[in-house]
DNA sequence: AGTGGCGCGATTTTT
DNA sequence: TCGCGCCACT
């Protein structure tokens, strides 16, 4: 055994490519790092090693995260490591650009109570533009639009826009994307992709604040380096500068955000970008079983764009992949909640993963009809319930007047007799004296011959004005009285009062834990669907959500044409292999036992579709995977569990996780086994899949 | 001001 | 098929 503060501490349980990466010191480095091959650990470990043998102090350090939820793992793992891991800077690309711009955004003319928007909010404003200009479009395609310039950086004219698009001509187009900038702008508004965009712009004009941050950043690691988008890119590398300390993590083939303007190009280049950058390859495998990982090496082969690598297995052996055929969607949604009920508890080593959130409903139906627990890991989130929403748009009001979306939402929520007829008169005045809408509320509580409802609002609003600095809860308590919002909601909502009161007392608790409003309402903005999870139970999600998890068992529903290739990417080569990416991060997420399914007839917007098995499974060699028979699989209990006294000590056994190992002592159902390289388990014959070797 | 009926579009993925 | 927006009606 090492003494904790000797060097190998922190070396000795990684294997040699991961050393290697976890001594690497100065300068650009690129950790090719394949799936389940101990990345994070990796970067756990070197992040230890620059505070504890290199001198570097936490706060010189700065990891990027995919999400928040991984950002708090990360800093989890590293105060279990070394101390002072507290002062460290974990935190995704949008938490990290929204904490320079709330210190430093006054260099760019930010106004300190900024809001972001989230999509809805963004979609809202749009929608505003579209109807100001008397434009009848979608705002969809014009929010892709917008994403696509933000997350690439780029001016609207530099923009490929057809023609026609969304219904409209170029220049209309041109004139919405203006219009909404400038909207959000004059509302002292942010939206996602202006946090980057803006941060980004604010480091490049200043150069006294971008020294300052550096100092916070001189070791900077980025997390899935396959997803970042250029404005990350350039971003990432404006902070790293000249001295280029920086870590790229990633893994090429596990690239599936283009839609988000990342480009898996920015990891394929890193050594053209950062010249004299170290490579380091973590190739070996943890995580998933050689029968799951020899299945997942062949699917991901048929990619042209790829820098060749080949997993290693850790596991041998492991039960065969299966792959099951459903007559029809329902029935493969029964399938696995069949085969889930049937592998019993706990529930938590379950996941189901699909290509679209619409493909949940059946599963969750399947799940529910046999009292299965289970949690829709990024669904329709709780920040996005309308009545947190209306809470949360309150409290953005009382931060920054000027914020028109969150007083349109709130202006006649609860009833209060500022309806419609009254908002179009207000709009109208706003417009005529060139005035915010709050301005005109004033005016009008002047001159409307029935000003009453509009002082009570603008007195609510200065109640709560006033209430802003303070504690959050003792916001949002006085706000539900204020508005009799609690009453408002049993009201309006007999049905479901009970679960929006719920939400409003989870409100309530989240902003407990909060310092102030400010920091409450950021950290709502950036917490992604997927944050929240928490539950307890199978874990439904979409493969993008899945990214970065892992699970014992895993089940890959609609591996069928059309869904996963997903229709909408057949027309590039470039779309088709993000799909096959797709479809080799959703295998790679399962640690001992893999099941793949489609049904052969589904229904689409309410019309029955045959459909076929996926191109992607046609590809797989035949002999890596075994089809499922419900009919003779299912009706039997379980594949053997041994029968009480079925192994003696000595004997070589195989464990589906552990790989060989040997029998120290069997009493009843009780079986202790080595395992070369893990170690001595404890093992129940009910579960454990215990086989003679 | 609030409710109810009807028609149409929606589903790719999300920080 | 379903949820939303729009419109008409009370």
């Amino acid at each position: 055994m090492t003494a904790p503060g000797h060097p190998d501490a922190l070396l000795a349980p990684l294997n040699p490519a991961q050393q290697e990466a976890v001594l690497h010191f100065q300068g650009p480095a690129l950790v090719v790092a394949g799936a389940g091959s101990g990345k994070t650990r990796t970067v756990v470990h070197r992040v230890a090693y620059l505070m504890a043998h290199r001198g570097v102090y936490p706060g010189e350090i700065l990891a990027v995260t995919f999400t928040n939820k991984a950002a708090e793992e990360m800093k989890g793992r590293l105060k279990a490591l070394v101390p002072g891991a507290g002062e460290l800077w974990v935190a995704t690309f949008h938490s990290a650009a929204l904490r320079i711009l709330r210190v430093y955004g006054e260099a760019i003319g930010l106004k300190p109570g900024f809001v972001v928007y989230d999509e809805a909010d963004q979609e809202a404003l749009l929608k505003e533009v579209l109807k100001e200009l008397g434009l009848s479009a979608k705002p969809g395609p014009l929010k892709a639009l917008l994403d696509r310039a933000k997350n690439r950086g780029e001016a609207w004219e530099a923009l490929e826009i057809p023609d026609y698009y969304a219904g409209l001509p170029k220049g209309k187009v041109l004139d919405v994307l203006r219009r909404y900038q400038e909207a959000l702008r004059a509302q002292g508004a942010l939206d996602f992709g202006d946090i980057l965009v803006y941060a980004l712009r604010l480091l490049e004009e200043n150069p006294e604040v971008l020294a300052k941050v550096r100092k916070r950043a001189r070791f900077i690691h980025v997390d899935e380096y396959q997803d970042t988008s250029p404005v990350q890119y350039r971003f990432a590398r404006l902070l790293a500068g000249e001295e280029a300390n920086l870590m790229a993590v990633g893994d090429p083939d596990q690239g599936i955000y283009s839609f988000r303007a990342a480009d898996i190009r920015n990891i394929l280049d890193f050594t053209r970008d950062f010249p004299g950058a170290r490579v380091y390859r973590l190739e070996e495998n943890y995580r998933s079983t050689e029968a799951i990982l020899r299945f997942a090496n062949a699917v991901i082969q048929k990619n042209r764009l790829r820098l060749e690598k080949t997993l290693r297995p850790v596991k041998p052996g492991g039960e065969p992949v299966r792959v099951y055929a459903a007559p029809e969607a329902r029935e493969e949604a029964r399938f696995v909640a069949e085969e889930i009920f049937r592998l019993g508890p706990p529930y938590e080593r379950f996941a189901v993963l699909y290509r679209t959130n619409a493909q949940s409903r059946l599963l969750e139906q399947a799940l529910a009809a046999k009292g299965l627990p289970y949690r829709v890991v990024g669904g329709v989130g709780f920040f996005e319930r309308a009545e947190v929403k209306d809470l949360l748009a309150y409290a953005r009001l009382s931060l920054n007047p000027e914020d028109g979306v969150s007083l349109k939402r709130v202006l006649n929520t609860p009833p209060r007799g500022i309806g419609p007829a009254t908002l179009a008169r207000l709009e109208a005045l706003a417009q005529a004296e060139g005035v915010p809408l709050l301005g005109a509320i004033r005016l009008g509580a002047e001159r409307f011959p029935k000003p009453e409802p509009l002082r009570a609002f603008l007195a609510l609003l200065d109640e709560l004005a006033d209430l802003a600095f303070g504690p959050p809860e003792a916001f949002f308590r006085h706000l539900l009285s204020a508005t009799d919002y609690l009453q408002y909601l049993k009201e309006h909502h007999p049905e479901d009062a009970e679960d929006r009161l719920e939400n409003v007392e989870e409100l309530l608790r989240a902003a407990k834990e909060a310092q102030d409003l400010q920091e409450f309402l950021d950290r709502v903005a950036l917490t992604a669907r997927a944050d929240q999870d928490g539950g307890r139970g199978v874990a439904l999600m979409t493969l993008h959500n899945a990214k970065g998890l892992e699970f014992p068992v895993v089940f890959l529903v609609g591996v069928e044409e059309g869904l996963l290739p997903h229709q909408s990417s057949l027309s590039t080569l470039e779309g088709l292999e993000e799909e096959r990416r797709l479809f080799y991060v959703g295998v790679t997420r399962a640690q001992d036992r893999l099941y793949l399914s489609y049904a052969r007839e589904r229904e689409v917007y309410g019309r029955r579709e045959p459909r076929r098995m996926s191109r992607f499974l046609e590809e797989v060699p035949e002999g890596l995977y075994l089809p499922h028979d419900p009919y003779r699989q299912g009706a039997q209990p379980k594949p053997a569990p041994r029968a009480q006294g079925a192994f003696r000590g000595g004997e070589k056994v195989v464990h589906p996780r552990f790989g060989p190992g040997t029998v120290v002592a069997a009493s009843g159902d009780e079986v202790t086994v080595h395992f070369e390289g893990v170690g001595l388990k404890r093992l129940s014959l009910k579960y454990a899949d215990l086989r003679p070797a």
